[in-house]
DNA sequence: CTTTTGACCTGACAGC
DNA sequence: TGCTGTCAGGTCAAAA
């Protein structure tokens, strides 16, 4: 489920449902995800008012007057909003409830989701102090991604993956991007132009922002009943498509293996 | 420092 | 039907 499109569409459907409500109470069913989830989360967030809500990289974080909540769906989670009283299936881990008669619930069979707390200033929290600039913002352009790469021989499919260089990139859009950048995967980080970085950058972020305007347009599905639907219609150059023809050369799409993720790519249109 | 590998989990699917 | 192996949208932490 959770490229970054998927996270900041999660995040525009539960933003509205959840601003401004009091906690009034939160359910662990099971506290075994990535890390533990807190025991103590039931008294540090009763009584209090959710003030604002943001995603940083693919962290979903939610800001109280003490603290912040940081939610990841991992590979496999999903929040949606219920009504209050709704029964939880095998994977609903976590609830929020909140006072007007809604709940937001975490859905994660892989348990390779979040749940954290972090008092104070959230940008201190150790899986966030670390992390490269957001891809959608200023900070990541061509000077930036030609400077950061230059001692890397590792692959730049594996560099635009890595949270130090760049966030939210996951291994759809890293796939898509290059193939819309004419980038071959395998190439050595440090050896692309500045000119291809500058193509790569763009890339990146078309990408992300066209599938997070699809994404949009599903965005009451996702948050209020089976979600998803819209998000699988987009239709990918390269991504899945291992066998079948290149959309833009009607060359064979290959498929290798690259820090043990496929990475599919057209040998004629990406060099 | 960079790069590679293992680890955490469940479910779907292919092949025998 | 049931077993085994492979794969899946993430990414941290440890080892090399």
């Amino acid at each position: 489920m959770p490229e970054l499109p998927e996270v900041e569409t999660t995040l525009r459907g539960i933003a509205p449902h959840l601003l401004h409500q009091r906690i009034a109470g939160v359910v662990i069913r099971n506290p075994r995800l990535r890390w533990e989830i807190p025991g103590n989360l039931p008294e540090l967030l009763h009584g209090q008012t959710v003030r604002d809500l943001q995603r940083r990289a693919k962290y979903l974080l939610i800001a109280f007057d003490r603290g912040t909540l940081i939610l990841h769906l991992g590979m496999s989670g999903n929040l949606r909003i219920h009504p209050l009283g709704t029964a939880a299936g095998k994977h609903d881990h976590f609830d929020l409830l909140l006072e007007n008669g809604k709940l937001l619930r975490l859905c994660d069979p892989r348990r390779f989701g979040a749940v954290l707390w972090q008092a104070g200033d959230v940008a201190q929290h150790p899986l966030l102090a670390e992390l490269g600039p957001e891809p959608l913002q200023s900070g990541f352009d061509a000077d930036y991604l030609h400077a950061v790469t230059r001692k890397r021989k590792a692959a730049i499919k594996l560099a635009i993956m890595d949270s130090h260089v760049v966030v939210g990139v996951g291994n759809i859009y890293a796939n898509e991007a290059l193939f819309r950048a004419g980038i071959r995967p395998q190439t050595a980080a440090g050896r692309l132009s500045k000119e291809r970085c500058a193509c790569l950058t763009a890339a990146i972020r078309e990408v992300l922002r066209a599938a997070i305007k699809q994404g949009g347009s599903s965005l009451r599905d996702y948050v209020d009943s089976d979600g998803k639907r819209g998000y699988f219609q987009q239709q990918y150059f390269v991504y899945g498509r291992t066998g079948e023809a290149c959309r833009t050369c009607g060359t064979t799409i290959r498929q290798v293996k690259q820090g043990q993720r496929s990475t599919f790519y057209c040998p004629v249109c990406q060099r």
